[in-house]
DNA sequence: ATACAATTGAGACAATGATACAATTAGTTC
DNA sequence: GAACTAATTGTATCATTGTCTCAATTGTAT
C-alpha cells in the first residue's frame, strides 16, 4: 500500500494522495519510470473512488511529477531541479510550445503557415499574429 | 525508424502514426507501391501495443491512403487527385494547434502568456505577435 | 435555513493492450 | 505439382487504463 490516508484529517483525500507521492518521488522511494498503480487499483486498496485518484493523479502531471498516459497507464518523470515556482510554471508553458513548434516544423510545415494557424485557433483576426515587414 | 512518438503530448499515439504517414506521403518520402513495416514491426519499434498501429492503418486504409492485405502486408497507394492534399495538410496542422492551445489552456495558462511563449519560441520580436487593440 | 464552493462519486467514453482468429505466403514432403 | 505444415500478416473482440461530464455530498459562510 504506497498511500495511508487519513479520513478525518480534514484534508482532502486527493490532496493527500498528491502529497504522499510528491514525498515518496522526493525522497526516492519512487524513481523515475516507475509505475503508479492503476487509478482503480490504488482507488479499491484505498477505499476510494479512482475519479479520485484520478484528479490526483492529474495534479502530478500538471506538476511534471508524473505523465498519465491514457490506456497505459502513469509513470514517474524524471524531477528537474525545482529553481523557482514561477520559473517551473513558465518553463512548463515554454516546453509545450517549443515542442508544438518542432514537431510542426518536423512534419514540414514553414513558419508563416504555423503562425496563420495559431493565429485561426487562438480566433485571432487574420494578420494580427502575422509579422509587419 | 519511420515515425516518432510523443507520449506525452497528449495526441493519440494511433493519430500520431496516421500524420505522420500521411505528411511522408504527401512529401513524397513514401512512394506508391512501397511497403510499410508489419504492424508488429513498427508497435514493436515504437514499443507499442501492435493494435494501436493496426488502427493507424486502418484509418489510413480506409481514406483510401493504403492497401491493408491480410496475410500480405501494408502498402502505399497511388494517391488520387490531390485537391485536398493542401486541406488535409492544413487541417493537419490546424488540429496540432488547437491541441497545443487546449492543452496549455487545461494548464491554467492565459491567451497572453501562451502568445508570449509562442512568440519566444518562435523567435519572433516581443510585440510582434500581439493583438493590437 | 439558504446559498455557495469544494470534494467525492457514478457512469459513459476514448485510447491502448492482450488474446484468439483468419488469410496469405513459404517451405516440406510425398 | 499437390498436400500439408509452419510462419507471417492483418482482423476482431474484449479487457484495461485514463478522461470527461455531471450529479450527489459535504462543509462553510451568509
Amino acid at each position: 500500500m504506497l498511500v495511508k490516508l487519513d479520513f478525518r484529517s480534514g484534508e482532502p483525500i486527493y490532496s493527500q494522495i498528491v502529497a504522499q507521492i510528491r514525498q515518496m518521488v522526493a525522497a526516492g522511494g519512487l524513481k523515475p519510470g516507475d509505475q503508479l498503480p492503476t487509478v482503480r487499483q490504488m482507488a479499491t486498496d484505498l477505499r476510494v473512488n479512482f475519479n479520485t485518484v484520478a484528479r490526483a493523479y492529474r495534479q502530478l502531471d500538471e506538476a511534471g511529477v508524473i505523465s498519465t498516459q491514457q490506456g497505459r497507464g502513469t509513470y514517474i518523470l524524471e524531477q528537474p531541479v525545482p529553481p523557482n515556482q514561477h520559473r517551473i510554471r513558465r518553463q512548463r508553458l515554454n516546453d509545450l510550445a517549443e515542442r508544438f513548434i518542432a514537431e510542426a516544423e518536423r512534419l514540414g510545415y514553414a513558419r508563416e503557415e504555423i503562425v496563420d494557424s495559431l493565429a485561426a485557433a487562438l480566433g485571432v483576426p487574420q494578420g494580427a499574429l502575422s509579422k509587419e515587414d
